[in-house]
DNA sequence: CTGAAAGCGCTTACAG
DNA sequence: CTGAAAGCGCTTACAG
């Protein structure tokens, strides 16, 4: 199967009849070869299962072929956030977009608060770029990567002032689809159980909130608004506040489809049936929010597509230094919570 | 930060005034070399935040001190089976304890009937070693990675008449000891709601079930036995097939904490409360286990140990061509659901 | 303990 | 279209 006789180009060509050099150019499909020969040394390369070396390739070309997804070291140890199971998802879009595209996926599991690791996988000549989810967005790691001119793409709106590849979701239509739903439904007292305050794509998705419910003439009630996590619990204690406070509330949309899922279990312990009592409506649509019972009416952000677009458009800046920005739209995936 | 100045071994030679071979050997940690000229070396290294070239030291040395996870692509669609939530929680154990030891990890999505992906990361030397989930564990796969002299790690029980890696769950032991749970609290009508039939693993959890029940004095009923993936739906139909024949249990036992959820699930819907009328036992304890409603008493496998076992095991196998199986402690874990 | 030199397996100007 | 040669940045016998 892999032929102890055939390892480097240096076998191929004296099998071949040629030089390296030609071997080399006919294996890259450079237009520099005789179609004939091209085809003499491919037939060659794979008759005998021929892998090029990577790392020889690596050095020659001053370029690893390979992104790091950048995860954040303290998500690896008990607690998993909705960002990580959202990361999974997305990291299979990716890594098979990138093999499309005949690149390598690296887990670069880094300390949130080290700011020197971008180097050890740039300089090393480890990886040619990165990619980050929301969660390691942090202002600082931008500037460092945009300061040494690192190659990286962002899950998440870019930061103004800063020119850098991103892919983002529409939270704006997000926020504002399942509001409206929502209204649709019937429903007149949604609470906003959202992720953290300070996130952009938070304060997004809470404008079309309040968009849609003041284009309808309905006022906001400061007292239905609550931020902090992704996170299950963080939802749930929040429900469990309004509950106790007994504020009326008719609906919850919340920031995750984990929140929502812990949002629907208070509710039940509550005895609040939903959606008869309170619809639920989550955000992402992972594959958890169909399994659910009931199922989860949710925002979708394709997440296929997303990884996709992650990994082809860096692959893209790295190759023709051209910046993409593009937003992925959302779309209301309507299911039983509400 | 990054000094343009200082970006080869040759550039810390000159500022060192020694040769290469010298500034190679220091920063390796070779013995052969004075210990004043070693700190020199260093220090000049690390003040110019040196990083050693990744492909050129692959090149040189022949291994890429990187290990692939080995994941289906199939996984990378729609699906997202309990196995994939318990890849995520077991990377970054993996690759925690990888770069502990310097070494990386790669994501490798491959087509789960394609027989000849070792040959693309081994012969091109892109990576030194796989790590198989048990999805992955396929036999041929083994087979072919044994015939290759791969090396590899597998998670779950080796196949007899082959040596390799392994780590296990002390399977026997988790069926065993959430059936003495069951017991202890009054439980006698046990449905073993299994993963499928045909693996090792789900065998010996069985046995563990079925040991315990016998020797307790109790005969199994077969009705309350069934068998199929380990998914949430899986057990969900199962569960409610139970309930709608009418057959009479107070405890279920299932082999994934998806399984347990679903479960749970579909008995609240059919108006059974969990644990009152029902006990309901998971495994693995992801994190959902703690964030379900009722969280979920569930047999732990320790993922943190089994992903600092795995990533250790298998380099040192690398480095040594020792071969371990290793087999890791089930632990009950009690909460609320029995 | 140290250095000069060969070698790892590719790619790519350069010359034809 | 093809080949000889230099070079990518390390490591490691080998000789001292």
């Amino acid at each position: 199967m892999n032929d102890k006789s055939v390892q480097t180009i240096a076998d191929i060509a004296r099998l071949a009849g040629v030089s390296k050099s030609t071997v080399s150019r006919a294996l890259s499909g450079s237009p520099l070869v005789n179609e004939e020969t091209r085809e003499r040394c491919c037939a060659i390369a794979a008759e005998h299962n021929f892998q090029i070396n990577n790392a020889a390739r690596s050095l020659s070309m001053k370029q690893s072929h390979t992104l790091a997804l950048v995860a954040h070291a303290y998500h690896h140890k008990e607690c998993y956030s909705v960002t990580d199971l959202f990361l999974l998802e997305l990291m299979g879009a990716i890594s098979g977009a990138l093999s499309a595209n005949r690149y390598d996926l690296l887990l670069a599991s880094v300390d949130p608060y080290d700011t020197q690791w971008p180097h050890q996988y740039l300089d090393t000549g480890r990886v040619d770029g990165f990619i980050l989810m929301t969660s390691t967005r942090k202002q600082f790691h931008i500037k460092t990567l945009v300061e040494m001119k690192a190659p990286f793409i962002v899950w998440g709106t870019p930061l103004p002032g800063f020119s850098y590849c991103s892919v983002t979701g529409d939270n704006l239509m997000g926020g504002r689809l399942a509001t409206e739903h929502l209204l649709r439904s019937g429903r007149r007292r949604i609470a906003f159980v959202g992720g953290p305050a300070n996130e952009f794509e938070v304060q997004k998705r809470y404008e079309g909130y309040e968009s849609v419910l003041r284009e309808a003439g309905y006022k906001i009630d400061p007292e239905l608004v609550s931020y902090g996590e992704f996170s299950g619990p963080s939802s749930a204690e929040r429900v469990a506040k309004l509950l106790k406070k007994s504020v009326t509330f008719d609906a919850v949309l919340t920031n995750s489809d984990l929140m929502a899922i812990s949002a629907i279990n208070v509710l039940q312990e509550n005895g609040r049936r939903v959606p008869e009592d309170v619809s639920v409506i989550g955000y992402d649509d992972l594959s958890i929010a169909q399994h659910n019972s009931p199922s989860l009416t949710t925002v979708r952000q394709n997440l296929p597509l997303v990884g996709k677009l992650l990994a082809k458009n860096l692959v893209d800046y790295i190759q023709t230094g051209i910046v993409t920005n593009v937003t992925v739209p959302a779309e209301l995936v309507i299911r039983k919570s509400a």
